[in-house]
DNA sequence: CCTACCGATCGGTAGG
DNA sequence: CCTACCGATCGGTAGG
């Protein structure tokens, strides 16, 4: 028995397979309709428009992240527990939201001015986020003093965001093994 | 007196910049040609068609990674400064070609079949250089024996292939610089 | 949710 | 390189 749920989420559903699979431009709202087994003109009966379906994944996937990383910045960790925690956050909203992740990431260029706008203030946030992160490691002793801390969020961010392009379900590694592999490696170096 | 260029050259530089800032999709021929100071008509007595041009900026693109990359594999250094020098001529590739760049990380999967399996081919062979550098650190005891090669080279091209998503000339750091810091952060890591 | 349709725009071509 | 045009398809709407 699947859940009853009304059309408007399965349209953002299967928007989300399809811009992140295709890419926004090149998915026909005719393309999205078949998927769902209707016309074309019938999606008009429940949403306003193409870039409405772009607005609410990209949405969707930024309030995914702030409910997740936001709260950390109260959380009473070590710098080192709150550096892993966060990687482990970031990783599991991508690999939990695949298709909405990857169509933020990915297509959040095509949006409307007041929408883009959204989108670069929340990577401000969330780039203050981590290098608050950082600068209070080193405030504390426990992260090498002579880090560049731009250049270090630059480098944790690469990380976390980058994993939408390759995470897929199923491989050997969940999301927060994955967060734990690279914070070990990110801490302690590769170096012997 | 600025270089005799075909008007060929021309169009696929002006078609990189429309690609890399807009996307292959919502650039028309005629936004394209209108940059060039022509009829959308008149692209076709230089080029084929639209695939066409994102198939030469890919090529680009790949080709420069190949000619500065697979050459280190024969290079006498050791793992450390072969890691380093990787990461420079990497991001150095993105930096001097960053739309181009862009085109190939961005675009890539609204190629034709044919020229989308030899971007995924191109990218098993740019893994396989990362992956047998790290390999090549552990056995000779320079690099830590437990590492994940897999997740290690994941790592690493994530910091590299970022940069074409935050990277603008002009910056405080130069492409040598972001790969050098990158490069002393992954081997010593940020732990004190 | 369908049928039937709108104007606009797309990539591309013919002929010069 | 232009003019003029092609068929196809686009996002979206009217009326039911």
């Amino acid at each position: 028995m699947t859940q009853p749920k009304n059309r408007r989420e399965q349209i953002y559903e299967v928007a989300g397979a399809l811009f992140s699979e295709r890419g926004y431009h090149a998915t026909s709202m005719r393309d999205l309709a078949s998927q769902l087994g209707m016309q074309g003109g019938s999606l008009y009966a429940h949403i306003s428009g193409k870039e409405e379906l772009l607005v609410e994944l990209v949405n969707q996937a930024a309030q995914q992240f702030d409910a997740s990383l936001l709260p950390l910045r109260a959380a009473d960790l070590t710098p080192e527990e709150k550096l892993r925690e966060a990687m482990r956050r970031h990783i599991e909203v991508v690999a939990g939201n695949l298709e909405s992740a990857t169509v933020f990431f990915h297509e959040w260029k095509h949006l409307s001015p007041e929408a883009y706008g959204k989108v670069t203030a929340w990577r401000d946030t969330i780039d203050a986020l981590y290098r608050d992160l950082i600068r209070e490691g080193i405030d504390k002793g426990v992260f090498k003093a002579d880090l560049d801390i731009k250049m270090t969020a630059y480098l944790l961010l690469s990380a976390v965001n980058w994993t939408y392009t390759w995470y897929r379900p199923g491989g050997p590694l969940n999301a927060a093994q994955i967060a734990d592999q690279f914070a070990v490696m990110l801490l302690e170096g590769l170096r012997r």
